[in-house]
DNA sequence: CACACCAGTGTTTTT
DNA sequence: CACTGGTGTG
């Protein structure tokens, strides 16, 4: 092992031009499962190997998992059998995601356009919090225009510019206005409080690049070599970073497939693939045409479903694995049926020998993971979610971080106004709103009014003290003064058993674990003083809960999560209209061929098994509705996938019994299209062609509720009306 | 200003 | 159904 691997092996000629690539653009297109991070992998090496200083190279991956992934595998290749573990120091380009790397820009340069090196970096929850701060502050009713509505006004803005979202937007005038005045309030709030968002974190490089060539020039001489990863999916900002650099770099590679491109409501775009040659002269494009991953059984099925999009080049790929057995389609009766027949089916595979790490779950929203969760617990088999709902959304944990962050940041209100409630310290609403108003008009900082309230003289006396000692102090340790002078550990009770047990009981019990776990997390950091410390808070803003490993566990996620990975084995639950393709994205063409993109991902995450299943009734709000399966599933060609629809009921003794109790295989039913048993798609003599999404009652009674186009979800007594079922 | 309770409310997807 | 924010009272 002490000889370094060769960086060409384990490629196919295609990739190995795309890793000795001399210099220029050049753009690898390529179906999924074709090693194109693979390419991006070997390439990195091969430079490193050639001589090219390890910092000269910028990767830019989609996740800081991926990241994370990536810097593995070039530190296990570079310098495999020398020392293991002390990988720490080793010389690795670097690699992280745009918003990570504008980060570290605004952090050198951000002095330039009159932001501080220590700003803080708002996430959704703070700056839900702030939108709301100043409707309130405006009288806004959110019960007219929500926050939330607010919010993706303003992102969509920020992202693409004034007049993207004028048109977007069907608020109507009186919204528009209010929305601009908002949105220029909320960015003055930001700058008043020295904080950036996740728009602001690529919007603002921009505008570096633009407003000082000098910088852009730096940046040029630094990043000789940039390569980035799921080109399909940047933002038009990302796209004018990469461009930025890429010119002027020795080579820049960038690696996408558009049928993977998933993010288009975030602003993400295959524009910058298409347009490649043209923004890059002298750029080429390469194409890799075998895909390694997927069997080639599952592959075609989602090969034919993803033609179905009109918008897109046809490519070829040829699946390497060949063989293999179709994916299967499984009918459950309702939800939790659906969870414990995946649950008995995982099972099954771990049973037969299969690893549980190897095994995922998709689904396409968070709510969805809570029956599989619930199903697998009873089973006895563990499993890890991936992505959302994230330790640092517990509120114990939230308090926390804003209190270290006001700590080292005492001109934000946002953190401020979190800590001031926990405890109570007799300052309200009314009394920050005063400050916040007073810092405003006199244009002083924030903290400068602070110090005018008599009942906060011990708080920012303390952390004047914690301020002078910090630069002795570890990020653990600070994080745990801070906690201790504010008063939040005494409030929460420290834990000790000693003394005061609230008989309010297991919500305290919980935020002390909670706290006990950041604690924990806080103490493992490297470095000391205030700049470990803002470290640490941007790591926790950028990439909050993403040092779970997992090990041996089925991983649970969306499908948006699954981008890039691969299991030997993956299901795909809740196919059904109105969750996949959603009933928010069903409006346009566009956004359901997104949707299908979604399967597709998904689909192509697979090795050797792919299960889909979907629920003929599925609880919303509360209440049961009837629904209709996706049509991703009625457009696998019949004879490339296997329905098991007959009697797919799940054993209700299994879950409960604990250990892999027999499984039944569902009968199997000869792969035919499935005939409608109610209507999927109809003709309404006024609101034109609709996506049923869910039918209740029978015969007179019978109400189908059907989206259309245009007109949104209606809701139809069928006697009432002359409708055409079309199918 | 703090706390308790109740009603209304809402579900995409994430850096 | 589960949550959270608003409301009303001490
Ligand atoms: N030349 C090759 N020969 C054999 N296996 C390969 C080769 N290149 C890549 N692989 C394997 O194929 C699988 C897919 O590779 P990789 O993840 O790099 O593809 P990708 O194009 O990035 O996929 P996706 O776009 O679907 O995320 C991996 O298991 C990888 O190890």
């Amino acid at each position: 092992m002490a000889t370094p691997e060769n960086p060409l092996r384990g490629l196919d000629p295609d990739q190995r031009e795309a890793v000795l690539h001399e210099s220029g653009p050049l753009l690898l297109v390529a179906g999924a499962g074709s090693g194109k991070t693979r390419a991006i992998v070997s390439r990195i090496v091969r430079l490193v190997r050639d001589g090219v200083p390890p910092d000269r190279i910028l990767g830019i991956t989609f996740t800081n998992r991926a990241a994370e992934e990536m810097r593995e595998r070039v530190a296990s290749a570079l310098y495999a059998g020398s020392s293991p573990g002390t990988g720490e120091g080793r010389d690795l380009p670097w690699l992280g995601t745009f918003h990570a790397f504008g980060a570290r820009l605004l952090r050198r340069f951000g002095g330039r356009i009159g932001l501080s090196p220590g700003f803080v970096i708002y996430d959704a929850r703070d700056q839900f919090d702030l939108v709301r701060q100043i409707l309130k502050e405006k009288n806004v009713d959110e019960k007219k225009f929500s926050a939330s509505r607010f919010l993706g006004r303003i992102e969509r803005t920020k992202r693409d510019g004034e007049g993207s979202s004028v048109l977007r937007e069907a608020g109507g005038w009186a919204f528009a206005g209010k929305a601009e005045e908002v949105r220029i309030a909320y960015d003055d709030a930001l700058s008043a409080a020295g904080a950036v968002d996740f728009a602001d974190l690529i919007r603002l490089p921009v505008r570096l690049f633009r407003e000082h060539p000098g910088i852009l020039e730096a940046v040029r001489g630094e990043i000789r070599h940039l390569l980035v990863d799921e080109f399909q999916d940047v933002d038009a900002g990302q796209a004018e970073l990469s461009r930025g650099i890429g010119l002027g770099a020795e080579s820049f590679l960038a690696v996408g497939d558009e049928d993977q491109s998933i993010y288009g409501w975030r602003g993400g775009s295959a524009g910058p693939m298409l347009s490649f040659e043209r923004d890059y002269p002298g750029g080429r494009v390469l194409h890799l045409r075998t895909n390694y991953r997927t069997r080639a059984a599952i592959l075609s099925a989602a090969g034919e479903v993803i033609r179905k999009n009109r918008s897109r080049r046809e490519k070829r790929i040829e699946a390497a694995r060949e063989g293999g057995d179709p994916p299967v389609v499984r009918q459950y009766e309702d939800s939790d049926d659906e969870a414990a027949g995946v649950a008995g089916a995982v099972a099954e595979q771990i049973r037969k020998g299969a690893s549980p790490s190897s095994i995922a779950v998709f689904y396409r929203v968070n709510a969805q993971s809570r029956p599989v969760e619930d199903a697998l617990r009873q089973a006895g088999i563990p499993y890890i979610l991936r992505g959302a709902l994230s330790f640092y959304d517990r509120a114990a944990v939230r308090d926390a971080i804003a209190c270290l962050r006001w700590f080292v940041h005492p001109d934000d209100p946002v953190s401020f106004a979190r800590l001031v409630k926990a405890p109570r310290r007799g300052v309200g609403e009314v009394t920050l709103a005063r400050a916040r108003e007073a810092a405003r008009a006199a244009g002083t900082p924030f903290s400068a009014e602070l110090v005018k309230i008599p009942r906060l003289a011990g708080l920012l006396e303390f952390r004047d003290r914690w301020a002078a000692g910090l630069p002795a102090r570890k990020v653990g340790e600070a994080l745990h003064a801070a906690l201790d002078g504010s008063g939040y550990l005494a409030w929460i009770g420290d834990g000790d058993g000693s003394g005061t047990e609230e008989r309010s009981g297991n919500g305290k019990e919980d935020s002390r674990e909670n706290l006990q776990e950041l604690l924990r997390i806080a103490n493992l950091f490297p470095g000391s003083g205030e700049e470990a410390v803002c470290a640490f808070l941007e790591r926790i803003s950028l990439s909050p809960g993403e040092e779970e490993e997992g090990g041996e566990a089925v991983r649970l996620m969306t499908m948006h999560n699954a981008k890039g990975l691969e299991f030997e084995t993956v299901y795909l639950a809740g196919l059904e209209e109105g969750l996949l393709p959603h009933s928010r994205s069903a409006d346009s063409e566009s956004e359901v061929e997104e949707e299908r993109r979604l399967f597709y991902v998904g689909l192509t995450r697979a090795r050797e098994r792919a299960f889909l299943s979907f629920a003929r009734r599925r609880s919303l709000f509360g209440a049961f509705r009837d629904t209709v399966l996706s049509r991703f599933l009625t457009e696998i060609p019949p004879s490339m996938v296997r329905w098991h629809v007959g009697t797919s009921r799940t054993p209700r003794g299994f879950a409960r019994s604990g250990t892999a109790a027999p499984w039944r295989a569902p009968a199997i039913v000869p792969a035919a299209e499935p005939s409608p048993a109610r209507p999927r798609l109809v003709r309404h003599p006024m609101f034109g062609d609709g996506v049923v999404e869910a039918v209740e009652g029978s015969g007179d009674d019978r109400k189908i509720t059907a989206r259309f186009p245009g007109y949104g979800r209606k809701k139809i007594l069928v006697r009432a009306v002359r409708m055409e079922i079309l199918y």
